[in-house]
RNA sequence: GGCGGCGUAGCCAAGCGGUAAGGCAGAGGCCUGCAAAGCCUCCAUGCACCGGUUCAAAUCCGGUCGCCGCCUCCA
């Protein structure tokens, strides 16, 4: 039984959805302000895993990530380089499906941009002004009055007599009931320029909370099964969330709130000051394998602090790598001629296999998974080693592998094949090999490591592999 | 001040009452023209510290120390 801890009950919760096997999920997306730092992506590797264990158990997921793509940065920065938002944030959004696709995390269903739901949001400020929950304040600015929501504070555990001001809050602001009321509409100033629409709210833009409201309702339902987030989004965006829509409809919004825990880098913040600040693409410059970045941030459990190190990076590297050898392994005994089965190489799979979905079960507990998926390759690699590996168990592992990893999606399923010259330079290496002329098989694989293929004369003949940088 | 989390081998990291998974690194071995890679074996009498509960505690309770997050930009 799939079990999650809710945010909202601190439990661990069995998962039930509403309507199974359909699973609707909302995820926070990006700012599209900038290129996504590896924590940002801690938190889409680890949606991403959700989406496919969900997929994996036979759910059916209708997944919806937000972009933000208007708000105080996109506008100011669109209006510092003179070019228009759309513009601006058009390269942002391109950057990001880049990157998502670079760490090989599927694609949701829907990607809805706020530019484009303002109809849907101008709607859901109205059905809160009309129920008397929110009002327009002396800026003309539209708030939500939180003491009218009595359940404000729910998710979060602040309750509003709690939020008392901290060090860097600004307590002088006279335009709202309440300091702690937040804004649904902003109305248009000059600061804003070109950026407003003029809707029956008045002239101006959403706030930011709105937006995953309006947007999340609209594709998923006034009451959905997941919505997931970093930890700093708990309070008080998904709290205000919350308070728009069940004001709004009077049903419960959300019925599993899961987020992940922040990522520090070398064990400490990740900073632009400290120097240990990165993007996606700062890694990939340095020539690590994305997916070994992938397996790097999705190897610890999501509710834990993940300690982002180069060391780490490298040891993610080297464990992806044993995996490739042992998928290579089996590839090779599938095309083999050992006929039969052997009890002891289907029991490893199935250990394997059970001891995967039972850890997952257990609210994605992935390093639990993953310690079952290695003994698993320990136990066939000393069968292999003693006995060999059957076709038909080849295949049967093979067809494991791939389950795998159409959840941890750290294997790539790349056509290797050499250029035919590449090939016969090969098996004239070969050739002059059996006939212990070494100087010119050492040239050979000299010059094919030049070219950044790297030979490797096993007890089965020489196999080569792209060499990692 | 309010709310919450964490401290397990050199590094990363599961386990959450029944006697320490897994990965990386390291050491030995097998294979091998050399090389590289791979594979196998080994690698924590102990889980920050001090008490307590229990037949049994890394796991529960109390306390101490240390680190961290949120409290309206934030994954």
């Amino acid at each position: 039984m799939l079990r999650f801890q809710n945010t909202m009950s601190r439990r661990l919760e069995n998962f039930e959805p509403i309507n199974p096997p359909n699973v609707g999920i909302y995820t926070c997306g990006p700012t599209v302000y900038d290129y996504a730092h590896i924590g940002n992506f801690r938190a889409y590797v680890w949606e991403d895993l959700l989406h496919r264990y969900l997929t994996f158990k036979g759910f059916n997921v209708m997944q919806v990530m937000n972009l933000t793509d208007v708000d105080d940065k996109t506008i100011k920065s669109s209006h510092k380089l003179g070019i228009s938002l759309d513009e601006y944030t058009e390269k942002y959004k391109k950057a990001f499906f880049e990157d998502i696709d670079t760490l090989n995390i599927e694609r949701a269903q829907v990607y809805p941009s706020a530019t484009e739901h303002i109809d849907d949001m101008v709607q859901l400020v109205r059905m809160l002004l009309d129920k008397g929950i929110a009002y327009r304040g002396d800026d003309d600015c539209i708030y939500y009055s939180i003491a009218k929501f009595p359940g404000y504070g729910k998710l979060s555990g602040k309750r509003p007599e709690h939020l008392i001001a901290g060090a860097r809050i600004k307590h002088d602001e006279y335009e709202k009931e309440e300091w702690a009321d937040f804004a649904l509409w902003k109305a248009w100033t000059p600061e804003d320029g070109d950026v407003f629409w003029e809707t029956p709210l008045g002239k101006g833009r959403p706030g930011w909370h709105i937006e995953c409201s309006a947007m999340s309702m609209k594709y998923l339902g006034e009451s959905f099964d997941i919505h997931t987030g970093g930890e700093d989004n708990i309070f008080p965006h998904h709290e205000n969330e919350i308070a728009q829509s069940e004001a709004a409809t009077g049903k419960t919004f959300v019925r599993y709130w899961l987020h992940c825990a922040h990522l520090i880098v070398e064990g400490r913040k990740m900073s632009k000051s400290l120097g240990n600040f990165y993007t996606l693409r700062d890694l990939i410059e340095k020539g690590y394998n994305p997916l070994a970045v992938r397996y790097l941030l999705l190897a610890t459990h999501y509710r834990q602090h993940l300690n982002f190190t180069f060391d780490g990076l490298n040891a993610s590297q080297s464990a992806i790598e044993r995996l490739e050898e042992f998928f290579d392994m089996l590839t090779d005994y599938s095309q083999r001629d050992i006929l039969g089965t052997d009890r002891k190489v289907t029991d490893a799979i199935n250990d394997g296999l059970k001891g995967f979905e039972k850890a997952m079960d257990d609210d994605l507990n992935i390093s639990g998974a993953l310690g079952a998926v290695f003994e698993m390759v320990r136990k066939i690699n000393k069968i292999s080693a003693d006995d060999g590996i059957t076709v038909a168990d080849a295949n049967y592992g093979i067809e494991a592998v791939n389950k795998l990893n159409s959840v941890i999606g750290v294997l790539k399923k790349e056509e290797r094949k050499l250029p035919d010259e590449l090939q016969k330079l090969i098996k004239e290496r070969e050739t002059a090999r059996k006939r212990k002329n070494f100087a010119r098989a050492d040239e050979i694989r000299k010059k094919l490591l030049d070219m950044g293929i790297e030979l490797k004369d096993t007890p089965d003949g020489t196999k080569w592999k792209l060499r990692k940088s």
